[in-house]
DNA sequence: AATCGATGCGGAATCGCTTCCACATTTCAC
DNA sequence: GTGAAATGTGGAAGCGATTCCGCATCGATT
């Protein structure tokens, strides 16, 4: 294995010259830090972290703590905190384990504590008690996307009012029966965003006093889980609502394609809101409220190297507007419009 | 910081003896094995991975190398990693960049090379002159899923039987003119099992004597990217095939949704099988072939381990069988039927 | 001409842990 | 009862980088 002495001796200097050479920290020749590099190069040389890490106190590695890799929003978050780490030179140390799991319990006690972690970005988390504490006693920079924000910096967009306007948008509509889709059936996995994205439902309903007709129908939150849920709500003739708002694009496609599989015309019959415009939307035209979720993961890491930078910053919170996105799947009420041929 | 010093004064030992007893290794007493773990629960004791790795020249973190989050089959593999990893204890380092992009090529060049991973899990690459090379000179264990097995240890399915297969299905039902949907359009970020799919398709449609008929039509994999060459290709009646066989089913689905679209129905006007049984698979009936990336992902953990154990066994490849699953979207061609009512 | 700050480089200390080695004690076989 | 092997512990030597400190040189300022 070739060390830093090798590259040293290669480029004529001592040990000390040539890290600070290849780190840029301290004075150095031009024409010695460019036979250094060279030397480097030639030799293939590459620093060991460990080593590194060891006097400097820092590892250039930052843990990403997530509850999903398979949902949409997760999984693009991922993509954008990845795409802009990579740039900044950092590596990504990936914990993903769902909410309750013995795992997650041992990532939180045993991976976060190993001053292994520069930083650490927390997707979607709703924190027990317990992780909470983890996370405040790991004394160093935590950024949350559309989570709760833990005292920290953090980046979302605002889910319940994101939520409250995609109702408003049907009850403008006309729509009066309008079915909110989504949140877990056994409650525990259900994020911190999707909880807020009902309180907005129902703050939308309660104003417009439409009290009466809110309804909240579970499920596992992906497109399966709206298909079916989607499908029971809406075989029953008599108690059919006409407007529907999916806690997230996922499950309302799933609830479009029930729809249709009963021979309910969108968005004649049946007007569906999402949130999130999901890579899905498009085809299925669907109106939902618009987020980007790569772009989130980018500004966190931005966030997070500010505070790496200085750690006295003040805590950032960015607080994204998710303008609506009109498609095809919302519709007046039937009963507001005069009947049609 | 609270060091192992600590943890040994307070347990009334050496430093040694500390290592010793937290580590596992070599002779420790019973009893002070036991003071020594007490005393570092009470002091919040976690080990420097920088020091440990720094000494033993091994970090227990595993890196992943992969296109892509956001496919099914690359997000089902990654959580079968991340969950087989953690429970190793070992720490997981995500590196993901699209085929061609430069971040990719920093990707080969820094990261890999920095003595920081114990091992390499590439998922679905297919690495470039220069990338191979990069994972042969890192000089440690390599294991590959769905992708190019580099000599290495490697887990998949046969991806060319498994669309063999799928055609033949089709043509067991007396389909003859049948279109294989698949393949990026700028060729650059098919991947290599979608390429070995594509010759599956090839070989059974020769097998058949229906070299005619081959027809191979470009899309993003993707549902949206399906939805859309299935969209033009399903447009025009005259060249309408009877037989689709999606690269995957997220394009298998796409392309159903299309044909429902147009008004064509599945399966009596036109037959549709995908290879992976995808969680939507089930909403859609889609026949399919059936693979468990998830479990992939944990063998090739297993995979991984064995080889950190011994860096001298052989590399093992694992070919797990993709089973068929009827389900509804195939059904005999038509003229093969007497007609119906 | 003397002084000062900026620049450039090397020696050596240091980060926190693991492990080699030496030494002491116990257990066991013959 | 003796030698050998197994067990238990501590001192000290690293692992491979970064960085503090000291020294030398050079140009510019007074």
């Amino acid at each position: 294995m070739t060390g830093i002495a090798d590259v040293a001796a290669r480029a004529g200097v001592s040990p000390a010259t040539a890290s600070r050479a290849l780190t840029g920290r301290g004075y150095v020749a031009a024409a010695t830090r460019l036979r250094v590099e060279t030397a480097a190069r030639e030799l293939g040389y590459a620093a060991s972290s460990s080593a590194a890490g060891l006097v400097t106190g820092r590892t250039r590695t930052i843990g990403v703590v997530m509850p999903s890799l398979t949902r949409w929003f997760f999984a693009e978050v991922l993509e954008g905190v990845q795409h802009a780490l990579l740039e900044h030179r950092y590596d990504l140390a990936l914990y993903s384990a769902p909410s309750d799991s013995a795992l997650r319990r041992a990532m939180f006690d045993f991976f976060l504590t190993r001053k292994r972690l520069d930083g650490i970005i927390a997707i979607g988390i709703e924190p027990s008690a317990h992780e909470l504490e983890r996370l405040i006693s790991f004394a160093r920079p935590v950024v949350s996307v559309g989570g709760h924000h833990l005292g920290t910096s953090a980046v979302s967009i605002d889910d319940r009012a994101a939520a409250r306007i995609a109702t408003e948008h049907l009850i403008g509509l006309g729509h009066r029966d309008i079915a909110f889709l989504g949140g877990d059936p056994d409650g525990r996995h259900t994020s911190f965003g999707d909880g807020m994205r009902l309180a907005g439902y129902r703050d939308a309903m309660h104003e417009a006093g439409l009290d009466a007709f809110v309804r909240h129908t579970r499920c596992v939150v992906s497109m399966p889980g709206g298909y079916g849920a989607g499908a029971t709500l809406l075989a029953d003739r008599r108690h059919r609502p006409t407007g529907l708002v999916g806690v997230c694009d996922e499950v309302a496609v799933g609830a479009i394609i029930a729809a249709r599989r009963l021979g309910i015309r969108v968005p004649s019959d049946l007007s569906v809101i999402g949130i999130d415009d999901h890579h899905y939307a498009e085809m299925f035209s669907l109106t939902t409220l618009q987020q980007r979720p790569f772009d989130q993961g980018v500004a966190a890491v931005q966030l997070l190297m500010r505070q790496l930078e200085d750690p006295d910053a003040a805590p950032e919170r960015i607080h994204d507007a998710a303008p609506i996105v009109m498609r095809g799947t919302t519709a007046a009420h039937a009963s507001s419009l005069a009947p049609v041929d």
